[in-house]
DNA sequence: TGACTCATGCTACACCGTATAGTAAGTTAC
DNA sequence: GTAACTTACTATACGGTGTAGCATGAGTCA
């Protein structure tokens, strides 16, 4: 019929990702399908195509969204070091919980693009400040980074996943095969996942900053 | 024509689940389909639906069959605890990399499972006679559980594949807006995934477990 | 007026997971 | 021996997916 409409603005790759993350926000990610998007723009489900060459980039500019929420400007340059770490981790982690269901996009996409790169570039300062060699430096920030992404998978399959986090609870598994996890569920309880994160933030950065650390310098 | 084949063994589940892992192995993970396993199992596609509910109940499969590769046995009892905790946490990583293109089954599941649980076990064990609670174990377990499964995730986007692997450098960024990657890439190098592995674990165990952590207790 | 480009619509293809139904071989009961 | 039943498959088909290829109308410029 009418192809270029009159009066109405051309779509552009900031309106398409921003009913893809609709879509992803309100519905879920398997409810992101380029016919379901072209529905949300009110167009044609191959429009898209002309600004976005395939939906693999499509999921590249719902990584990049979700990465430009990182808010870094809440770190007080004067706090100790381990604590700007800290602060730093945090932001980068709110800003995913930010967007729960799209966190299986962020771990089926490298996190070495600009995008993901960008909020990471003050951290690289804050520890190569703290006396790290360049090689620790990067090392340092690739683990955090990982750790980060493996606790918001974890999150969401058990707090946002409706298929992955019902029925599948420690508490029950059989007492005979798993005595460590019964007894760990029977004294301890859970802490939580905002909990569990700070502690082994904790740790990390404690290991990273508080003492001697693995050298990997004399690495071949 | 012929279903129930005279003279062959009939499919079980862990025939399928052999096949699946010979396609993932060898062709990727997108090769498999419903239509792929039953070609290679020499079956109509919908034979394999005898034997497993769907898809998503195989790729638990998958799941089960990389983690029951996870061997705890060279864990030395005598060795400091820091020790036994990183050589579990070795195991576990070496498990997965034995199956490198399955990382994304295994991001794509939850880890709450009897199967992912199983090699845990002795590693709760461990821990809680480290002396840390209850709480505090299952929360360090998490952790490192997800630390692990980052890292994994990272080196199969770094390493296995294709489409992400490529073009993603850090040294093909912009310099002005990366000042500190820039620099971190020119003076320092890329230590490999096994040491960068190895460093955050270290920090990890030594913030764990070598000195006062945060308590979990406190919180709510 | 006519050529050119832009942005979109339309159709179609190959592939996917899987619901449903049919059917041959093996097992059991009488 | 044969009928009923169960087991383990085959065959067909449906609705969904990403996307290649082509058509088409609007806007811009000569």
């Amino acid at each position: 019929m009418a192809p270029r409409k009159k009066d109405v603005e051309p779509l552009d790759r900031e309106r398409i990702v921003e009913a893809a993350m609709t879509i992803i926000d309100d519905e879920g990610l398997e409810a992101l399908s380029m016919r379901r998007l072209g529905a949300a723009l009110g167009v044609n489900p191959m429009a898209a195509y002309y600004h976005v060459p395939n939906k693999a980039a499509l999921y590249d500019l719902v990584l990049e969204a979700v990465m430009s929420g990182v808010d870094l400007s809440a770190i007080d340059p004067a706090a100790p070091l381990a604590d700007r770490l800290k602060q730093g981790a945090r932001a980068y982690r709110t800003a995913i919980l930010a967007h729960p269901r799209a966190i299986p996009v962020l771990a089926s996409r490298s996190l070495r693009t600009a995008a993901a790169l960008r909020p990471v570039e003050p951290l690289l300062g804050i520890l190569f400040e703290a006396g790290l060699t360049a090689t620790e430096t990067v090392a340092a920030v690739d683990c955090l980074a990982q750790y980060i992404l493996g606790v918001c998978v974890g999150y969401y399959h058990h707090t946002v996943d409706e298929e992955t986090n019902v029925q599948r609870e420690f508490d029950e598994l059989d007492p005979a095969e798993f005595p460590n996890v019964s007894r760990m569920v029977a004294e301890g309880r859970y802490a939580g996942a905002e909990a569990e994160f700070e502690f082994g933030l904790d740790a990390f950065a404690r290991g990273l900053l508080g003492g001697p650390r693995m050298s990997l310098e004399a690495t071949s």
